[in-house]
DNA sequence: GTCTATACCACGATAGAC
DNA sequence: GTCTATCGTGGTATAGAC
């Protein structure tokens, strides 16, 4: 029989954030029970309070990790000249950082109302923030001449559920390669903004 | 102090349903408890079994008989002469028809996942029956020339996510009517599969 | 058809031993 | 840091009176 006492700190701590991500992901916040992620961490369900305080807080933990990692990742992205260069570049970051780690963004669409109001209005605005850099995309596109857009805030709302889209159907393995995919989109994208 | 019983089945059992219809939108279908349907509804929780056999059948019958009314109305819908005028068609129809019953459509989506597996597969299946209808206009508009897709399964689904994403912004009463907001849509949408 | 009452179980979270 | 044990609450669903 295996000891089933002794001090693993270091790395329980990401085993329980990774089993709740993936449990959420699959059965719901709701659903999911404190027992189950214990179960699956391999420790008892009181041991998990060494980690968080209470599931609410695991929930956000994990969203607000993921938006810092987005906004992070954004912000690092290169910044082409031009406005059709910039947006080909966000639809290719977007697809590629979504289809990179669905759980996390299946989760930030789907348990956005399982937060507490104080807890949601953070992730609520790093969302905006984020979204807001492909309305100044647009913007700046419309100002160029270079797009035909006639209401920007609708046009990003429309490009951003297009492209998160993806990770509905997308299947790694499948016919498709993530490049192939976001030539793809791009191209649709490319041409909904285009004038004429 | 009112009477507290009596015999009210024609009008609870639709009570129960848009009651939980509201609830599950709100909070979701885990979150939500016969209790709260019951307290919502008016009676003790226990009257509920008198209109469903159990929680998941309700949940089940609520998306069934939305499903069923998608697919009644658009095959009730005018099939004019053309992929374009077809595609328009699809967009302005798919639009309304979503935005006029907000909570049917965001538990068809969200609440997928808590059906059990036959219920699943009823659905599912009703569901692409829908997005077929989509993917062939599209092909239809390729060999006609009029359109340029190069994969209609992949513009399908984008197309889709484009369109069904209006609801999480759209709010009734906001400064655009349901008509600007199509329009718009329909703009971006035939742009988008159009040639160049 | 609805009520009250309850069986039975699982939940989140905590206490105290090791 | 993890365990066992447990508290208090609330879950779905049923039984039987009215």
């Amino acid at each position: 029989m295996a000891r089933t006492q002794g001090s693993h700190s270091d790395i329980t701590g990401p085993r329980v954030r990774d089993a709740a991500l993936r449990l959420f992901a699959q059965y719901g916040y709701a659903a999911v029970s404190m027992r189950q992620i214990a179960r699956e961490v391999g420790v008892q369900a009181g041991a998990l309070y060494n980690y968080t305080p209470d599931k609410q807080a695991l929930l956000f933990s994990l969203l607000r990790g993921h938006m810092d990692e987005l906004l992070e990742a954004w912000e690092a992205a290169p910044r082409p000249e031009g406005a059709v260069a910039r947006l080909e570049g966000f639809v290719r970051f977007h697809i590629r950082f979504n289809l990179d780690r669905p759980e996390a963004i299946f989760i930030s669409y789907m348990e956005l109302r399982n937060l507490e109001p104080g807890n949601f209005a953070v992730i609520e605005a790093q969302r905006k923030r984020y979204e807001s850099a492909l309305e100044e995309i647009l913007r700046d596109g419309q100002a160029e001449g270079a797009f035909s857009v006639p209401d920007t805030r609708l046009a990003s709302y429309a490009l951003i559920a297009m492209l998160t889209g993806v990770n509905t159907w997308y299947r790694a393995g499948g016919r498709l390669s993530i490049e192939e995919v976001a030539d793809i989109y791009w191209d649709m994208v490319r041409k909904s903004v285009a004038i004429g």
